[in-house]
DNA sequence: TGCACATATTCGCAAAAGCGAATATGTGCA
DNA sequence: TGCACATATTCGCTTTTGCGAATATGTGCA
């Protein structure tokens, strides 16, 4: 495979990691600040191992950081630009269903930017 | 399910729609100007069944729009920010590898601003 | 040290994705 | 109509992904 096609398979890599629903919730919560695992769960209300294996593949793909605070770990953000793509992805996804006319409101509320 | 969680699922399923090193190629083919599938499938070095199979999912997911002219399918971008959606993300990638001191020089280059 | 809590990993499995090869559909033109 | 070209779909298969349940690892404190 050539060096080109390496960083397009890493370039969708990184895409993949935003392509789940659960991690997108995990990415628009720290948004909102660095929280440890067990906050994670309560918000995004799924079980504690599912959560620790998106964030799991998360940490594979650098779209967060992690750091140990005595017993708990803090994940972070590694990169605000990532916040900024997904709402972009999320505004665009909102103009489509206008066009369509359906979802459209629903769409628009609870972005980052809430 | 509720209809939050559906705009997430939505949400996610354009993410995997980006998540591919075919599909990226394709749509950064496409930031230059409409093509055709032929086209496409000598850009981007694929057989053509590889290539419509792709394009089936980035209609799905409303990425691109066809348009028949003749004898040929015009494919184009839906939305360009979703080019911006991407480079962003590219922009993440060159920096990670940056502080890791790989690649970053073959990321910066080849984005759709070349 | 040993217990309680926070977080990560493993396992087994069911579901989904991607691919090559073959084939089908659609369109223009002689 | 029938042929040539452009594009899409189907099929069989292998590989990958995601999940729940169980379990392991790591850390602070009595």
């Amino acid at each position: 495979m050539s060096l080109k096609d390496e960083v397009h398979q890493l370039h969708a890599q990184l895409c993949n990691g935003l392509a789940d629903p659960i991690r997108i919730l995990i990415l628009y919560s720290l948004s909102g600040g660095a929280k440890h695992v067990n906050e994670l769960t309560e918000e995004v209300n799924v079980p504690q191992p599912t959560i620790s294996r998106h964030l799991k593949i998360l940490r594979e793909r650098a779209l967060v950081r992690s750091e140990r605070k005595g017993q708990y770990i803090h994940y972070s953000l590694a990169d605000e630009r990532v916040i900024d793509a997904l709402d972009l992805l999320r505004a665009v996804m909102a103009d489509n269903f206008k066009k369509h006319g359906q979802l459209a409101d629903e769409v628009a509320r609870g972005s980052s930017s809430k």
